[in-house]
DNA sequence: TGCTCTCCTTGACGCAGATCAACCTCAAGA
DNA sequence: TCTTGAGGTTGATCTGCGTCAAGGAGAGCA
């Protein structure tokens, strides 16, 4: 039973994702005055990095894993309201209370940084700064995406959206090219697809039951899916011949 | 028949956003660098300031007056995902292609930078970048925010979420406090609120009349409101004892 | 005084998705 | 081998909001 966070200790020049995450441009010399402050931290599947409300002391990056950003309202309604990939930075400099439920969706590594000295190490390195505003420029980009998909598209197209979506960042991260079947395994289960997409679980799984009859999507088991047809898809999710901006 | 955008000249000292915009932390050096690439635009209530695509050479502050940000699928659905008041930022540095419609809601005056000199400067004045960065995060934020109410909310919740940020705004920006009746002017027409937030505008005409039949605000007109009770209309926006953190 | 246009309201009806409920699958544990 | 529980599927029914349609209120204009 391994209820408690781990701390272990790496090299940044080995880090996965040294080149996309809040670090990308530092230098050999920044990159030194963050390693004095970083500690890592590990979530099992299903844990709670930090509840709405709670003190946060640390700011930082995911490594590996999959974590997402959750609201919840007191009769218990709630919506995702980020999903937390690896290079995807989480806490906000500036404010010492965390804003949003923050849980790891499947096991997660996180490379983090005490709060204060990392709000000072801001100021006098202007690169990393200039990274996370860039970083949260894209996010807004994101969240913005997110709402046209939460207010104007149906069941369908937002499951489809949201495959879309996954099925891009898969491959984004993959490095995977080509126009060839894409295939990925789902991180998230029914439940919080729906709590990403303002819909219930049974409409998700419905939805998911009619695209795969309709063939847009190949089902093994409930999460490994395959897109037979990219383009199939994009159509499904209202919008083709869009680039789509990811972060 | 004013269609063209008027330009003309301020000085910053007097400007109604100085300790809002972007340009908030600016020593007065800083100040005369953003005063040589400044310029002032004017749009008349329903124009269009840029279309999501179109080449834009600029970025911005809003002066005065509203205006609102859209997304549109090819079907003509709309979703609004931003909406955009005096000291709000108009634009992304690094990008050269606007990713949403901006429109004037009412008669809007913006204060313009043209893009590749703000730029340039951003990379030497960090008090800009510090600034933008702070804004991004509460646009973020608000977003965020934003997306529970599209996902979750009923339509009366939804549109008792709206006035109760538009009040709160408003009494921000005029320095009103106190727990008096709030009485304020709707920016937007029954067809821009269902627009914000995932709605028809026959149904948000329906709520208005509910929330009204059922005396949680007052109608003169069809614009102009009065909230009695404050926290009444919070409760029925679903989040009693929220803060509510607003940019 | 009436025309026209924009914005808004209200009613009747239908449907997409929520709700309620039953059951399936699979893995862990005893 | 059976139990237990989490995650998922599917069916029946209900309902909130969309859709379609008619008409009101007020401003600008001739």
């Amino acid at each position: 039973m391994l209820n408690q966070p781990l701390t272990m200790s790496r090299d940044c020049g080995d880090c996965p994702i040294r080149h996309r995450a809040v670090c990308a441009r530092c230098e050999a010399d920044e990159l030194e005055k963050l390693d004095k402050i970083k500690f890592y931290r590990s979530f099992q599947a299903g844990q709670t990095v930090i509840w709405a409300g709670d003190q946060m002391d640390f700011v930082g990056s995911v490594i590996s894993g999959i974590a997402t950003l959750t609201q919840t309202m007191e009769d218990g309604r709630t919506q995702m309201v980020g999903l937390l990939l690896p290079s995807d930075f989480v806490g906000r400099p500036g404010r010492d209370t965390a804003s949003y439920d923050v849980q790891a969706t499947s096991d997660l590594v996180m490379c983090c940084f005490r709060r204060k000295p990392f709000e000072e190490l801001m100021a006098t390195t202007p690169h990393i700064a200039q990274r996370l505003l860039e970083m949260t420029l894209d996010e807004l980009d994101a969240a913005r995406e997110w709402m046209l998909v939460l207010g104007r598209k149906t069941a369908r197209e937002k499951i489809a959206s949201l495959l879309s979506i996954i099925a891009r960042r898969d491959a984004t991260l993959n490095m995977r090219s080509g126009t060839g079947p894409i295939v990925f395994d789902l991180p998230l289960t029914r439940e919080a697809m729906a709590d990403y997409l303002g819909l219930t679980l049974e409409t998700v799984s419905r939805q998911m039951s009619a695209l795969r009859k309709d063939g847009v999507i190949v089902l093994e088991g409930k999460r490994h899916v395959t897109v037979p047809d990219f383009d199939r898809l994009m159509e499904e999710a209202g919008d083709d011949s869009d680039g789509g901006m990811l972060a």
